[in-house]
DNA sequence: TATGAATGAGTCTTCATTCAT
DNA sequence: CATGAATGAAGACTCATTCAT
């Protein structure tokens, strides 16, 4: 049942890569030196590179381990589901990120600091290995409704998905510190998943008037 | 006309606090060193020093200079029209943004990489110095007009400015990759900003229907 | 038949110290792990602790068993005959040494590194173990030679041992680059002998003429 | 004047590479630390690389410095003199050799250990940076001398240069310790150059009797 | 102002060594 | 006998920072 069936006690393995993923959702994967990552698992850096090398290979392992096998493949489940109704796909995938925020509270801000951003430490090995197949689905989908009239024509399809996780991932990345800015305050990810869904529900459904958002500049 | 009556010549002073910035959205302020800034600006490392004492006190400046003085100041403009209609308040802030990046490329990875994200070496220099009042009244405006029916009431409006900020700034802090990702492909940032202003307009119109957006998890 | 009666088996210690003395021989002493020295023999490095303790006293018994009890043991051979001619003796020792080169190629880049080189690893090893007297009765059948006006009065006696070291040794410490270096070229370790021997009986015969070769600097 | 027009005080870089040298020749290449060099040099282990950039870089600069600028130049003086007596030649060689070895002690033991030895960390450098062209025309004129009937026929002209360098190098590599090693007891620089050029220049004088030198070996 | 030279603290990585099993 | 797991000490290299000129 081992993830790897490579050297080392899976017990220590595994608990580097979840101290790795917590140390660097708080500190960015710069800001955190292996020696911390052992600390934090209870042994000596020395270790890291027993288990992992070097610490660009425990990297891997991370995007290998945790952002595709625990993140990615929880998420996707959601777009499987052999559905048609592109707005209730859409709800779907805001509950799943928000309930895989709750798992793994770590993600969030680890994706929006190491992968999407430019020159993230995640960015080009999560892009070298993951499979864009079913997000072109999604793309498709959303096209397809359009064209039958279901769906907000002003909407970029292409851009949508991005939306998606731009709503969900980039305040769950803050979700730590909601309570100490006033402006927030007492909101829970409930309250979020809620506020996406119902701003992506109405933005999504067909205009009713024609709603012509005009761009301004050339 | 200098910003800082202290000492140096502001052209070299500029000059740094320009490099310091795009060097930072690019590689991170962790993964950017005083010599890359200094190099990239024409001087030596020690002269990043003169002017700026630490690297701690350069990040000062750019909170200071950079995002308080050029960015949020501009947007903020956005917020004191004196304007009642907070859809129209929406879209304002949105085109306001767009237009802050074609100015500013560097602005959005900045912000998302070292401004939103937990532990980002910008965070809470930007948050002990910022005023939230606008935001606050922002925030009001909305929860006013949703009293009155103008706004869909499922809206939380403490989280409509922070998705706002999410559907414009992440994805433009990707911007220099649009292409390079097939799902996206050929976007202009006028195209993000079209897609985004008609998913809010939508969003945030007075629902017809009830759009019950109840949440699964308890 | 075990060299030592100690712990262990004595084949898997066997191909601990062939391992190390044919590692020791490519990439020094300080050059080469005690790990790798394991993974040549097919255990792991925890043996070599186990067989040797240190790797300081599997460099004493590399001398010990390699250096004194094979190679020492074989050339020495060559100075035990009884014979009364130097010039015979010799070239006796040229080809012991040569044929020591067959047998253990390891031999002379170990010697010349690790013995003959100032801070060689096993040098102070070695002199401390190794039994002069051979040399010394060499050199005085040398000394005796020249009085008898049988050998070129010429030579120094203290320094012919250690020239023919140095005429076989450090030529056969490359002889695994020979073919690479085009000046060398295609020539056999026979051909080395030959050569060796070749400058020796010349260069020890009693001079015909003075051949003075007097000292150039004061 | 400065033989590099690059970075630093030339004092520091040049004690720098002369605390290499020597330190190398005492304890190898692998045996010495960066931190030693400094050390030695009076400054910290960062103006190594702030000089070298690495210590494989520190590698080259004593190869191209030390040993071609300074070493190699100086011997292949020797050569150059448009003499045709390759005997007189191989006498200069020598001299030359010796002499070097009084200027440079750190010479000897460096070339052998780490140009000599399969392996050595220079070895690789100096041979991609050397000119073998002058030890071609050296191995041409003893042939030619060979042919002339003036050189011993038995010696191979491939490996005589070879035996030069043994024959000097390998006890002037040692010549620290000659006085602790009681075989070889009190002798001078000067009496090796004596004794080496006696053996040589008997051992190349073309032999009166045949000196059939038959290999043993098959 | 501006620089080159210098440093100390810290980071990743390697390795000989130990020990429970 | 033999191993995998674990460690501490050291080594190369980086970088923010300082200072004399």
């Amino acid at each position: 049942m081992k993830t790897k069936p490579g050297k080392g006690s899976p017990d220590v393995r595994a608990g580097l890569l979840d101290a790795a993923v917590v140390l660097f959702s708080e500190q960015g994967v710069a800001g955190t030196t292996v020696a911390e990552i052992a600390k934090r698992a209870g042994v000596t850096s020395a270790m890291v590179h027993y288990y992992f090398k070097t610490k660009d290979q425990l990297l891997d392992a991370v995007v290998e381990e945790k952002l595709i096998g625990q993140f990615i493949a929880f998420v996707a489940g959601a777009i499987d589901h052999g559905e048609n109704d592109p707005v209730a796909l859409v709800e779907r995938l805001v509950w799943r990120i928000v309930e895989a925020s709750d798992r793994m509270p770590w993600l969030p801000p680890l994706w929006v600091r190491e992968v999407i951003s430019e020159g993230g430490a995640l960015r080009e090995k999560l892009i070298a290995r993951v499979d864009l197949g079913k997000q072109e689905r999604f793309k498709a989908g959303i096209a397809a409704a359009q064209k039958a009239g279901r769906v907000n024509s002003a909407i970029h399809p292409q851009l949508l998905f991005m939306s998606i996780i731009a709503l969900t991932m980039l305040p769950l990345s803050m979700a730590k510190n909601w309570d100490r800015i006033p402006l927030i305050g007492r909101v829970s990810k409930q309250d979020l998943g809620r506020h996406v869904v119902a701003l992506l529900k109405h933005g999504l459904s067909a205009a009713s008037g024609p709603a012509k958002a005009k761009g301004r500049k050339p």
